[in-house]
Formats: C-alpha cells, structure tokens, sequence
DNA sequence: GCAATATATACACAAAATCATATATATGCA
DNA sequence: TGCATATATATGATTTTGTGTATATATTGC
C-alpha cells in the first residue's frame, strides 16, 4: 500500500469514519456500519468494497454476514497513521459508537469458535 | 485541523510530494518546487495555495521569493502522520530531491539574517 | 424449492477536483 | 519609470469521484 492510495481511502467522511469505527471495534459487519453511520446499504458496502480492493481492510463471512477489519499485514507506518489519526479524532466517531450500542440484533460475533472449529 | 482536511491535502500526488519535500527541506520556494516537481508554476503554486489555506503550510517573503513551510502549530498527531509517512516512503521525492540538489540559480537561503535583524 | 436477510454490483447522473492557459500582482533593480 | 523575475489567480474544459436506484448474488431456515 503505497502513500498516495492510503490517504485517498482517508480522505473522504464515509471512508475515514469507517476505519476508524473498525479500528474502535475490532471489526464490524456492513449493517453494523449502515446503522452506525445512518447510511444506506449500498453506499456502505460500496465504500468498503473500495477500502477492502486498496489492501486497507480485509474480510471474513461468517454465515450470512462479512466482517470487516483493518488488514494486519499493512505496514507499521500505515498503522502508525491510523493509531495517530484515531488517538486524536474520538469525536469523529463518537455520535456513530452510541448508535452501535444502541442497535438492536445485532448479529453475534463467533470468532473464537470459528477459529476454534477450523 | 481536522482528519478529513489533512486527508484530502495528502490525498493528491502533487500535494503529498510537495508536502513531504517540505518536511525534508525544512522551507521551500515555488520556484524550486516547480524545478524539483517537474510541473508548471500555476500548478505548483495552486496546490500550495490551497495546504496554505487549509493550515498545514506557512509562508514567509523573501523579497521575490516566498517560501513555505510545515506550519509548526499542528497538532501533534498530524506531525505524527506526517513524520510516519515521511519515514517509509522516501522513493516518493528522491528524484525531487535530486534534481532540487541539481537545480542551478537556486535563491539564497536567509532565515538567520532575516530573524536576527527583525 | 422458496422466502427472508445480508451483501454486492451495475448504470446513469451529479458533484467535486484538477488542469492548461492566460493574465494579474508583487518585488527588485537599472 | 520600465523591465525582469517570482508568485498568485481567474476561467472554462476535462477528469475523477461519489450517489441513488434498481437489481444481482449469497446464505439460512422452512
């Protein structure tokens, strides 16, 4: 991942509250994030599939659901931006965290028995 | 200065090398950007313009010369961002960097003068 | 197979960013 | 004052990016 497409992935309000929920959160599926950031599916989905192609974030199904994390084989630089970014920038993401809480079914995480059972 | 903003002034080729060749340079004239750059005196100068406006740059006036810097009153996290960025990717302005130090006519520097007589 | 839920993508359009070119402004010096 | 150099800005064209809507694909459970 070169500078040029990091900062592009950054450098737009959906894109950048989006790392930064999943860097809060570990990771979260596509309507954790519409519900969280108050948008519609496609728009979600669409930016996410842009940060997933950019090396950005990486994913997981689990049954009907895709898990979206922040890919741990990026550079430490990159994640250095990131933490530092993030260290700063609560209040970005803040209002979207409170929805997060408040959100009704959502769906359970199961990686330890995933991981578990592979 | 927020994330969005610095995003979007790094998410750009010629912005992100300009910014990064200031970060080495320590100040730099439109003129040798654009010598260093390769690119056209408007072009160069619109896009310092604009990371002027935006807070990330400074610029001082040396006679004809105008000279910008890396604004000193970011908060840290942004010279954090940038000092990361800077660290691992040095192949972006090394031919900038080159041609800078071949560049013929280049204007004397004179902060200390200056700073010592104001 | 079928319905329900979750996610992804295609397409046409709108908005934003960038650009080349021409021109304006500022400074230094003869 | 007039000219040379350095920098800034305006304008219209072009390119890039983002969006809404509709629709396609994938998974689950009946």
């Amino acid at each position: 991942m070169d500078a040029l497409t990091l900062f592009k992935c950054l450098a737009e309000e959906t894109r950048l509250k989006t790392v930064l929920l999943i860097r809060d959160q570990g990771e979260l599926c596509v309507c954790e994030l519409t519900s969280a950031l108050e948008l519609s599916q496609p728009k979600v989905s669409r930016h996410l599939a842009q940060l997933r192609d950019c090396g950005l974030l990486t994913t997981r199904r689990v049954g009907q659901w895709v898990y979206y994390s922040i890919n741990g084989e990026l550079p430490d630089w990159v994640h250095a931006v990131i933490e530092n970014t993030a260290d700063d920038n609560g209040q970005l993401t803040a209002c979207c965290c409170k929805r997060l809480l408040a959100m009704g079914d959502r769906p359970q995480r199961n990686r330890q028995l995933c991981e578990a059972t592979t």
